[in-house]
DNA sequence: GATTGTGAATAGATTCACAGCT
DNA sequence: AGCTGTGAATCTATTCACAATC
């Protein structure tokens, strides 16, 4: 049965763990699972991944389970990940240079084209395949490279603006790292991760 | 009302928010504020952040608002902030370095006391106040500097044999950046934090 | 016999709306 | 008059339990 309304964005944060999974299995030359070795295998409800699944149509054979490649093959799709995503990074700092340098983001379905700071004394390093460039060539570096995605690791202060910037070159989805709520537009939506966040979490229950 | 049950992690990350906005409100010498006023600033409901706050007393003035300082005093502590945190990290690549670097883990409650590697190439860099560790140092450094928290920041393939180092060691809290599920041990929690799941549902939007 | 898909039950989180203070 | 604290209502998510299917 097609999904008619939205998947959750807690569910869709568990396609991706289950899509890990189906992975590992897939070299390890695993062609088929139940949901209940998946819920051993990586903690949860086998029930849940169930429901999760059955989202988006009758995936698995009574009685006998779910294949895997196809399994994986439609969780690619559903998270859209079944095509190159490229994206930009915002600020050449810590951790701007650090998630250029990440292999994930250069892996599988994302591909970092290009990274851009607004000091002077930074434009021109050179960071393995990339350069930095200067946020001034944003929005031509945009339309040239057709990236439709953005890491935002600017300072607190100068996040808004850039976010500002990014929406008017056409990115539609930004990853923002600055402890900071964006102030979103429509067409361009953002995701705040904020690692202190994290860490306090943490703190809390060291009570 | 003191609590009686355990509070949700979904609040105790909106007690951060809080907390943030707070510490702004305080540096722009503001002393009182209403919920209203909280959920106009940074996008929530009213309703929401009275009903957070009312689970550890009664914070707030009927009529009035909510004492600014009082209040930041009183998230502070609830959520183990009014001490500092020692951690250490364990990884000193990208991600690992990045985070050494990053001021926002040296100021406020948490300080960041000492970084491991196991590559012999990479002990003894420096990085600022700080420099690199070998592994095999981990339970000594620790025991001396009294670290609770830690930060892993290793390939996924080594992600489960440190946390069980760090166990050893008696760090207490892990946040862990390596896109694998750890098998926790009672006494030592881990969260995880998973850039590409991030990427992914940003991704999952741009069908 | 095994395992999915799913309606019903339960648990959890958010919003509403208003009584109760100041 | 204004704003908090909170029970009741609503909405969302998870788990249960079993009929349907292979």
């Amino acid at each position: 049965m097609p999904q008619s309304t939205e998947i959750s964005s807690l569910t869709i944060n568990r396609l991706s763990v289950y899509l890990r999974g189906l992975r590992a299995l897939q070299s390890q030359n695993i062609q088929r699972i139940s949901s209940s070795e998946m819920a051993r295998r990586f903690q949860l409800s086998a029930a849940q991944i169930r429901k999760d699944l059955a989202q988006f149509g009758e995936l698995g054979i009574r009685g006998v389970g779910y294949d895997v490649s196809h399994l994986r093959q439609k969780l690619e799709s559903q998270l859209g990940l079944d095509r190159e995503h490229r994206a930009v990074i915002v600020g050449a700092g810590n951790i701007g240079t650090a998630l250029a340098r990440f292999p994930g983001l250069n892996s599988g379905s994302f591909k970092v084209v290009a990274l851009f700071d607004n000091d002077p004394s930074r434009i021109g390093d050179d960071l393995g395949e990339l350069k930095v460039s200067s946020s001034q060539d944003l929005k031509a570096v945009v339309r040239e490279t057709g990236a439709e995605m953005a890491i935002l690791a600017v300072p607190a202060e100068a996040a808004q603006e850039n976010y500002e910037a990014l929406a008017d070159a056409g990115i539609k989805a930004v990853l923002n790292f600055a402890p900071v709520q964006i102030k979103e537009r429509p067409e361009t939506r953002v995701k705040t991760v904020d690692l202190l966040i994290f860490l306090e979490e943490l703190a809390s229950t060291l009570r």
